[in-house]
DNA sequence: GCCAGTCAAGTCCCG
DNA sequence: CGGGACTTGACTGGC
């Protein structure tokens, strides 16, 4: 028997006018003549961002989700470097701290999933800096959630640069330069173009990092390896994590165009999952990555229900027999 | 009020 | 080496 907990990503396809995603471009900042004025601009749409976060962790309470992918948008040109001088967090207090409030009376698992311009494998120092410098602001959010960060930020491991062992080797050097407290937010995934379960479960040993898999980013991106003969060891290496193991579940758009998601969840090819799977793990976090959000996760547990394997246990979490 | 185009970022592909 | 595609959601500008 296996818990199953559902999740998704980010915004709520119910919810009008709440995106945590709202944002100023570089090139629109500069236009406002007085700095000072952009920069409260800025500060307005953090705070608001934050506080369509709130409101959407209500929805996620109204619906039983305990399991939420926050925005890594949330404060727009928190880490460019014209604005380095500008202390993002300061006007943030308040919304975090009612948000803080909000999981101590409804703890619910929350991650990031950093833009894929956060490469931790990059030869190039600049951009690891960079990469470093937004898992920073994902710690800082974090810690004004008062959740702590540990597992909290999936990556995926970078670019190929020509080869992919000698990007592997990057990543395993780079790392060196990763503050400890950064390591420790990090999990990793396999990706749909380069880095296979493979090469992800190579890293995730090595630095004793999480490994979330991504079965469709697998089917789209594999070497003749077969995800059951490595399952093990995914389990394994969610042995020293506080959270349970999660997993990424999307379905095809097509056949044709195989990598991009659907709007929904293939209830079927889910099930079949869980059910090789069942008994392995106590608990899995699946986390619903479709074009229809939070509409997707319902739908999916309408479909779910049809399965005798299947027993609810509230709105987003069952067991499977 | 709708639709097409633009904006961010870094990688990768093509010529 | 340079330009364009890729991806995603938000936003802007034209009609």
């Amino acid at each position: 028997m296996t818990i199953v907990r559902l999740g998704y990503v980010a915004m709520s396809v119910h919810l009008h006018n709440c995106s945590p995603s709202q944002t100023m471009t570089f090139a629109q900042f500069q236009k406002i003549k007085d700095r000072e004025a952009a920069i409260k601009k800025l500060e307005r749409i953090a705070v608001s961002n934050l506080e369509n976060c709130l409101r959407l962790l209500k929805h996620n309470k109204a619906h039983d989700i305990r399991f939420f992918r926050l925005s890594s948008r949330l404060i727009p040109l928190a880490n460019h470097e014209e604005l380095d001088d500008w202390n993002y967090m300061k006007p943030l207090g308040d919304i975090l701290e009612q948000i803080a409030e909000f999981l101590h009376n409804y703890p619910m698992r929350i991650d990031f999933h950093p833009d894929h311009f956060v490469l931790l494998n990059s030869p190039d120092a600049d951009i690891l800096k960079m990469s470093i410098k937004t898992l920073r602001m994902h710690e800082k959010l974090l810690r004004g959630m008062q959740i702590d960060p540990q597992h909290r930020c999936v990556l995926h491991i970078g670019g190929g640069y020509n080869d992919k062992e000698q990007a592997l080797e990057q990543f395993i050097h780079n790392w060196g330069f990763v503050p400890i407290d950064l390591q420790k937010m990090v999990m990793l995934e396999n990706d749909d173009t380069t880095f296979t379960l493979q090469h992800t479960l190579y890293l995730c040993e090595k630095l004793n990092v999480p490994l979330v898999f991504d079965l469709h980013h697998h089917l789209a991106n594999h070497e003749n390896e077969d995800w059951k003969q490595h399952w093990g060891r995914i389990v394994s290496s969610w042995q020293h994590s506080p959270l349970p193991l999660k997993m990424h579940i999307s379905s095809p758009r097509s056949d044709q165009d195989f990598r991009a998601h659907n709007d929904f969840i293939d209830a079927q090819m889910f099930m079949n999952f869980l059910n090789e799977i069942k008994g392995t793990v106590e608990q899995i976090d699946c986390m619903i990555e479709a074009k229809q959000k939070d509409e997707a996760l319902f739908r999916l547990v309408r479909d779910l229900e049809g399965y005798k394997e299947v027993e609810f246990i509230d709105g987003a979490s069952f067991y499977i027999r």
